[in-house]
DNA sequence: TCATCACACTGTGGCACGAC
DNA sequence: GTCGTGCCACAGTGTGATGA
């Protein structure tokens, strides 16, 4: 019979740890175990039970988010030894243009700079202006201190590597300033009263209070959307995507090409620019 | 205001596999 | 043999809720 029991999920945490799996994986490992064992009920897991799962899943979740439970139950029926009861992943179809609506323009990014600033709050100012003007993600900003803006570069370490982000002079002069103003004189320089990094979940929260002010869509401000800003700005500007795949820290050109794809109304501006159709 | 959590979703990279 | 592509696993992000 199997059957999963608290300790199997206890063990399969411990195996997730010495495999040197991230903390967040685990965590979603785990969580999805549990969920599999609410829906099972004390009843045997089976290959024909996982199908039906499945299926409850593709009823309440996006396809994508169905197979990242189901990579995390495969994890654990490998680590079970019951290999035959894993079923097939969902088919996912790309898409082949971006979705305009969640893409933030240059003016609309000048707009809640300006919101920024009008509300007085000059830390979010100048992380916006941050993130956007150095491509880095949110995660990344706990790099961005007080010795890496007086040297004019940073070095950040993510994903396993290492990459240099060059700061422009004049983002360098704002952000000592202000770090001078805060009496910041080492480490983060966005920082909490506490003095702690600024926790991911607050930045998108400020954020979005710019939107109203701002006059943008609040489904197209959040902090990885700058990010893409800049991707989108220094590809129009270089058109060299293997330099913006360094400067964003891809490994692989693929993942730099989601950043510049066009959106629908653009890629059919340029059919008609070509002029083939008369 | 800040910290933390849960959950859904997206970004990213390794690798297998097929085409040439 | 190499190159390109797609699949899948893992890591990171967005967002709402909650509480200190």
């Amino acid at each position: 019979m199997n059957m999963i029991r608290e300790n199997d999920i206890q063990a399969f945490e411990t195996y997730l740890y010495l495999n040197e799996k991230s903390r967040a994986t685990t965590v979603k490992y785990i969580r999805a175990v549990r969920r599999l064992t609410e829906f099972l009920q004390d009843e045997e897991l089976t290959k024909r039970r996982l199908l039906e799962y499945r299926e409850l899943l593709m009823g309440q979740m996006k396809a994508q988010t169905v197979n990242g439970v189901l990579s995390a139950l495969h994890a654990f029926l490998d680590f079970l030894g019951l290999q035959d009861c894993k079923v097939k992943f969902l088919k996912v179809q790309r898409q082949a243009f971006v979705d305009e609506s969640r893409e933030l323009s240059e003016a609309e990014y000048k707009r809640l700079l300006l919101a920024a600033e009008a509300k007085g709050n000059e830390r979010l100012y100048l992380l916006m202006m941050t993130i956007c003007g150095t491509g880095i993600r949110v995660g990344e900003l706990p790099y961005i201190t007080v010795e890496a803006v007086r040297s004019g570069r940073a070095e950040i370490r993510m994903k396993g590597k290492n990459r240099t982000i060059i700061l422009q002079k004049e983002l360098c002069r704002k952000l000592l300033q202000y770090a001078k103003e805060q009496s910041i004189e080492s480490g983060h320089i966005f920082r909490t009263r506490s003095g702690n990094p600024l926790d991911r979940s607050n930045i998108c929260h400020d954020m979005k209070k710019l939107c109203a002010e701002a006059k943008v869509d609040a489904s197209k401000v959040f902090p990885h959307n700058l990010r893409h800003l800049f991707a989108r700005t220094f590809y129009a500007v270089e058109k060299n995507l293997a330099h913006l795949a360094d400067v964003l820290g891809h490994s692989r050109i693929e993942t730099t090409r989601i950043y510049v794809a066009v959106s629908a109304a653009a890629h059919e501006r340029i059919l008609n620019r070509m002029g083939l159709v008369i």
